[in-house]
DNA sequence: GATGAATGAGTTTTCATTCAT
DNA sequence: AATGAATGAAAACTCATTCAT
């Protein structure tokens, strides 16, 4: 999931919903990332967000729409993490950005990561897109850091990336400092 | 399918089940595999399984009873699969066996991996006994080998595992063989 | 049953009810007062009704949830019965007044009754107000004609009262009209 | 039911039953009790009663069959209770200790007999038989006592008797000694 | 845009009963 | 007599979706 929705670079404008349709998404968002897609009711959506259901599917068609609509969301969500890159033109500063994102998200935002994490290993479409873009980035950078295998180097590192987003989001991990400090050193980045 | 549960049989202890009782475990097996737990019905699965579907419950008390056998022979086959780490006494071999699990997974095996790797996910309390053992086991043989933080050593690489596993059972790994040795190597085992 | 429910026009609100909301509560009363609460299943309501079965539960949360409504009509048509008592402020005429209503029971209604006499062993809390209302009443009564244990003459009164009624509905009493003046005799009310 | 079942005289030989039909009808009986008959399944019986649920079936051939054969036993019960009456040749006697027995059921078989009670408003056979037998005794008393209409005093005191005995089984009474004096001292008994 | 009544097909689960052993 | 695996029909309840207003 982080890695074919960074980079959707089109933001869907919030100003453009009436204020129902943006209360329906960000509660849908919320109890998905609790409880699941398919454990969500569009009932209980709608109660939520105190809309009639009928709502639901004037904005959204239905509700794998609504799953869709979120999942833009995420694309820009991720895309604002990994902008980090390109705040530097060094390699190394932006290896280093990119290897400490999963360390730096919110615990606030938990639910919504493993909601996308989760979506991974469900629908068959949503998983279509490859990762595309970033890993072209991160080959780049391996390619200007003299690594041998760039391409290679890049899809090794977005596996480390997701195992350790994975971890982190399970709540498996409680020494991440000490943790990050090592990935950086075994990439000498520090 | 079929060949994995001739797999199980040497597992788990089918001796004691009734034909019945292992045709509605594997096919449920199949079934949640292919679509997921939430998407499969009972009555699916005592369709496919030429059973009434009234036996899933005598048998499993409810769709979560099911599930919970299934993740059971799971914790046997992973356990089996990490068996290999007790062939050898040299921890080298023995890190290597470990990293090379994830790229000999038998593709038939694929639809069993991506439900257990899947629910991770959902359940709210995941099993995390096996993964503790293992990590203990791991941390040993990076002490053997003379690592500093033997245990974030090993926590670390049971992520780049769950990494890699994940890539490969989502399709996204072509060039296997080559990010094997790679991986290898930077763990100077080749 | 048509015949009742003319008279809960009047009882109770319907005109906030739409109409197959008043079709499910009609019909599950007449399904209910025939066969007993656990021998009536939603479905056979819903069909009776002419509705899905569904709507039920939109309206009712659940068939308890159904029969609770169903109760409450019980308890206004029940006060509506002993509403009599204050038609007069003679309290011979008032203990007359109740002590006449077990025999004046409509036939049509008595399905009706049973249910709700049948009900009292049933459920684990019976709504207990409406007859403690009742017994104060009584007592006052009972007060007033000078009677040295008032309360517990109320409580005779009903326990009376709960045998008749119950001995009428159960098809039990041919002879009611001797009956009926042989216990005002002993009332002293004749 | 008091009424209808009193008097069948004959008492179903405990001693040519099994020790595991015994254990299916005792603990059937503690369910229906406590549960209501539909709310009671014959599994339920069958696990508290450490026997296989076809055992049940056996020897009562349906749930209908397990229940007749309670049914009987509360006849017994009934008869029992009801043979206070001839412990004395005295009317008066009689009369009292008829008036008595409500009062004087042990709170260990409230439950019993408020299985019997609820069953008189469910099935529609078991309700055939009129209580003829105890309200002929009954009537014979009142005869004795050159009441005037000793029939109908006889269906008035059982109405009473019911709805005494429904009070006390429903919880709803405190001051039992009380409220049995009064009564005694309006039939001139003490 | 927004409501909320209504649907119909589906879900999990229960349960009395049968039957081979 | 006793077991326990198995069934089939029905139970209560859910839910995404439609539609008249």
């Amino acid at each position: 999931m982080s890695i074919q929705f960074h980079f959707l670079i089109f933001v869907s404008d919030y100003s453009l919903m009436t204020e129902k349709k943006e209360k329906i998404l960000s509660h849908a968002l919320q109890l998905f990332a609790e409880n699941g897609f398919n454990a969500t009711s569009t009932s209980k959506i709608a109660k939520l967000a105190g809309v009639s259901e009928g709502l639901i599917f004037r904005h959204f068609s239905n509700k794998e729409g609504l799953l869709l609509a979120i999942m833009e969301l995420g694309n820009e969500k991720a895309a604002d993490l990994f902008s980090v890159i390109h705040a530097s033109d060094d390699p190394k500063s932006q290896l280093k950005a990119v290897l400490s994102i999963p360390f730096e998200i919110e615990p606030t935002e938990y639910a919504f990561w493993k909601l996308m994490y989760s979506l991974k290993w469900q629908a068959k479409e949503y998983d279509a897109s490859m990762s595309s873009e970033l890993k072209k980035v991160i080959t780049n950078i391996f390619k200007k850091l003299n690594y041998k295998n760039s391409e290679e180097e890049a899809e090794l590192l977005l596996m480390l990336f997701d195992g350790i987003a994975s971890s982190i989001l399970l709540k498996k991990v409680e020494n991440s400092e000490k943790l990050k400090n090592m990935i950086l050193k075994k990439y000498q980045l520090l």
